[in-house]
DNA sequence: ACAGCGTTTAGCCATTCCGCTAATTAGCGG
DNA sequence: CCGCTAATTAGCGGAATGGCTAAACGCTGT
């Protein structure tokens, strides 16, 4: 759903948990540290994250290790744009005028 | 705030609201018209987007006109592309490559 | 099988959000 | 000033969100 999207997007934590991301994979709790909230209180907004498709987890033994899902977030990003009037994500081959 | 932009952004209504709004200024009534929602929740959407600077009002005589803040639009979706590494703000003239 | 570490799930509050209806404000015309 | 229309604000109930602590789960090592 789209609608998760903006509403995993709404939270300042969780965009800094993309932010943290972008630069890179990286594992859970070393993640979590970078925040003053409890342990599982950033393991839920992972967790929302996960859910709108924004992030990917991957157990690495004991661990887990989270990354971007880049697409998702170029989606969201086009259909910002796209409010604007300007889509990039759609080539525009008919309407070039106006 | 950067941050009640998002939020106002996570509601559908209220992306709907900004690309009827896309299209031109619109008078309050007219918009909430289009919704199946009660006027009155269709007027707190409205609040929500110009408390986040998304839209400003504009009374004429008897009626409001709300019309698209595009800067801020525009600042929403660079912040997303900027959680992508890459910002279309900034011309990237370094690295083209990679 | 057990201990132990890393992470998530369960429960519990407090706060915010969303929808509604009813009441109010703002401006216009007589 | 009164009545009318346009729009917002008040107030309420129900659902969702965000934070916490405590408990459970998954995996690894012994």
């Amino acid at each position: 759903m789209e609608n998760s999207v903006f509403k995993a997007l709404a939270h300042p934590a969780r965009r800094q948990l993309l932010a943290l991301l972008r630069q890179g994979p990286r594992l859970a709790g070393d993640l979590a540290a970078e925040f003053e909230a409890s342990w599982p209180t950033m393991s839920r907004h992972l967790g929302v994250l996960k859910d709108a498709d924004l992030i990917t987890a991957e157990r690495q033994g004991n661990q887990i290790l989270y990354r971007v899902n880049t697409s998702v977030l170029e989606d969201a990003a086009s259909a910002l744009l796209g409010l604007l009037g300007r889509d990039p994500g759609d080539d525009d081959q008919k309407e070039a005028a106006e």
